[in-house]
DNA sequence: AACGGGCTACCTACTGGTAGGTAGGGCAGA
DNA sequence: TCTGCCCTACCTACCAGTAGGTAGCCCGTT
């Protein structure tokens, strides 16, 4: 309704603050991020950005639900087809790079979240993750029953593909030194997702 | 010499502050982290800690010189044996585990530096990292060119790696509520380590 | 043995600056 | 005229860092 002047020119300033503040809590975290730095981003006062948001706490939490949504739209989405076997695995691998190549920022924001054991966010967040987290771990588990995968331990199996993911997207900057090279320009991202799913096929496929 | 005194009553107050401000910044990052924290941790006032280290940045690289010279001994160690094959790479993954295992608040550190993309210290990180990064990336490569190992991309490889191995101990307390228990007792942190040692072996071990 | 300078370690009290948040006014569009 | 958006001006709380002073120890001199 208020919105339809706006989306005429783009954007509401609600959206045009969450924009802002998303890219600046993944840069230099919830304390380091000041109201005024993302204010200035949008091109407006503090006080103004206090207009559309509470408390930075709020705006922050947003953010987080942002995130949150997406991912668990993302992953259930994968999660659910009906493939089986190595092809559903893959495809899950393939849908988390695509979906954290598609917004890094989120997964910065969710690393800085893991280190401070959520502290910013009033959401429950491994209860919210742990029904993917465990859905994986049956999926596995069943399909090393039934001789289709390796023999390994499931839930530390899902933990060394979280870490191996994440990683290369939250590390961007630190990984672009060691190699000297942009980590997350698409080409890169594909290769080095098509390494991670070979890598993890020739671990569970015998 | 000045030091004798102290040293019959355990540390220096120096070294409690280095043992207190690891602990800070590792929880609550640098930004999180006020110098009255530190302060208050080890019993005095900030002018008195103030009084040791000349500012919060200096205290922080000295936080951090102490986390480089410790992992750079540790892995420097294990690279320079004269194991070879799986032997040696399995070598160093358990004393890559060892050592994280034993300061995981470096990790940490580590972890948040990676995301700010080394803007609190002012080391050249990724200069002193190249080298030990470079040569297991020789190692891994002309193992496989020898046909032991697997043929696998061996720069994604160890980045592979080492978000593996590293996301156990940074993300510990997110970790923790996913399987509902503690993930940095002694021995869930030897099964992870074994499962990782017998992952990658599978993966790269024909 | 007694004195006194100089040192370390710590304190309280303060500075300038910045953080998040609030009060209230101007003003454009419905 | 009313509502929504943005502004300036202000508040309190906290930050890192400084100024200045005190207690106690070491050590050379007398």
């Amino acid at each position: 309704m208020s919105d339809v002047t706006e989306e005429i020119s783009s954007k509401s300033t609600r959206e045009l603050i969450l924009d802002e503040a998303l890219h600046c809590f993944a840069d230099r975290g919830y304390e380091g991020t000041s109201l005024n730095d993302i204010a200035a981003g949008v091109g407006i006062r503090r006080p103004s950005l206090l207009h559309h948001f509470p408390s930075k706490e709020a705006l922050y939490t947003d953010v987080f639900e942002m995130l949150l949504s997406e991912w668990l739209e993302g992953l259930e989405v994968a999660m659910a087809s009906p493939a089986s076997g190595w092809d559903k695995a893959e495809l899950v691998i393939r849908a988390g790079f695509d979906l954290f190549a598609r917004t890094p920022d989120y997964v910065r924001i969710m690393r800085r979240e893991a280190l401070d054991s959520g502290v910013h966010v009033g959401v429950d967040l491994s209860g919210l993750l742990r029904p993917l987290f465990d859905s994986a771990c049956a999926y596995f588990t069943s399909e090393m029953d039934a001789g289709h995968f390796r023999r390994h331990n499931s839930q530390h199996l899902i933990i060394t593909g979280y870490g191996a993911i994440l990683t290369y997207f939250s590390d961007a900057p630190f990984i672009d030194e060691l190699l000297n090279d942009q980590a997350l320009t698409p080409q890169n991202v594909r290769d080095h997702c098509d390494h991670v799913v070979a890598f993890f096929r020739a671990a569970l496929v015998a």
